[in-house]
DNA sequence: TGTTGAAATGTTATAATATATCATTTTCTG
DNA sequence: CAGAAAATGATATATTATAACATTTCAACA
């Protein structure tokens, strides 16, 4: 069986920084500031694999001493989900960094309900399956969401 | 190209009394009681293709006279998705009935942009390809939500 | 290098969505 | 009919999100 979700103990600050890496090359790609504010949610939204809701980031920014307001998160997360850096997840108004930003498949989130964690999956057969059905009843795509919930392999096992 | 929106001018009564008709069973057989309420919120959903907002019923039950509170509607709504009577819309925050209720396949929903209508289609190879994906990674599926916008085929044309 | 205009952020207020809790009414069952 | 269970009423509040305007930052360029 193939990975997905990460190990637990895996080095997860190999996991901040090179997203973190992969933001900076975004942004500078697309003539986009990176400004402190941006790197800073950015940053909190990676330090678990989990969604984290915009109120989450705005209480972790005020336990920081920062006087912020929901204003300034959703402008931060409307910035980042622009360019594809985190994703928003529908059903739980929630937000995870995106480890692919460069891929612009049809992707997939699987949920874990148990832990938290979420997991972006590219899958072109489900991708080629929404496709064929818009097209045979004349439905043009603007955007897809996919969202999977359920119990990752590590909470299922343990 | 097959049909999957309805068309305009289709007989629009026909799709309430099926859908009430078809609710009738479903409630008879979970021994569910179709109270007036939920007929109602139930009715109110069916007067269109379109997913409609809590706050939108509650303004629609209170045009009409009634003194609803926000916990009536959602508890309606509650009901009749756990029956699979409606169903959310998760990136809107809103509900729309459900014409097969008693389909349990994965379902995919088109959500029109442009005129606001939804309409389900069951999805085999969709399906599988979730499925298949979600064993590859030794994911349990516990509920899937698949949500397509974009402009339906009557808005794209015209 | 100072000016300026656009972008970003700050600030205040409020809109929109949703639920917890307890009281009352209705319906079912014995 | 009594009592229990289910549904709804009522009140309050939690959660999520955005509108509108003020101020600050920063890059481009005269």
């Amino acid at each position: 069986m193939s990975d997905l979700f990460p190990k637990k103990g895996h080095n997860h600050d190999r996991c901040v920084n090179t997203a973190l890496a992969q933001a900076e090359k975004v942004c500078a790609d697309a003539n986009a500031r990176f400004t402190d504010m941006r790197r800073k949610v950015f940053t909190l939204i990676w330090q678990s694999h989990k969604a984290v809701t915009a109120y989450e980031l705005l209480d972790a920014l005020t336990a920081e001493g920062m006087r912020v307001q929901p204003p300034t998160v959703y402008r931060a997360l409307e910035f980042l989900s622009d360019l594809g850096l985190v994703h928003r997840i529908e059903s739980l108004n929630a937000y995870f960094g995106c480890d692919q930003p460069d891929c612009d498949h049809l992707g997939q989130y699987f949920i874990c309900t148990q832990c938290g964690r979420v997991a972006e999956a590219v899958n072109e057969d489900m991708s080629k399956a929404v496709h064929k059905a818009a097209g045979k009843v004349g439905f043009t795509i603007q955007a897809t969401s996919v969202e999977i919930k359920g119990q990752c392999h590590d909470c299922a096992t343990h």
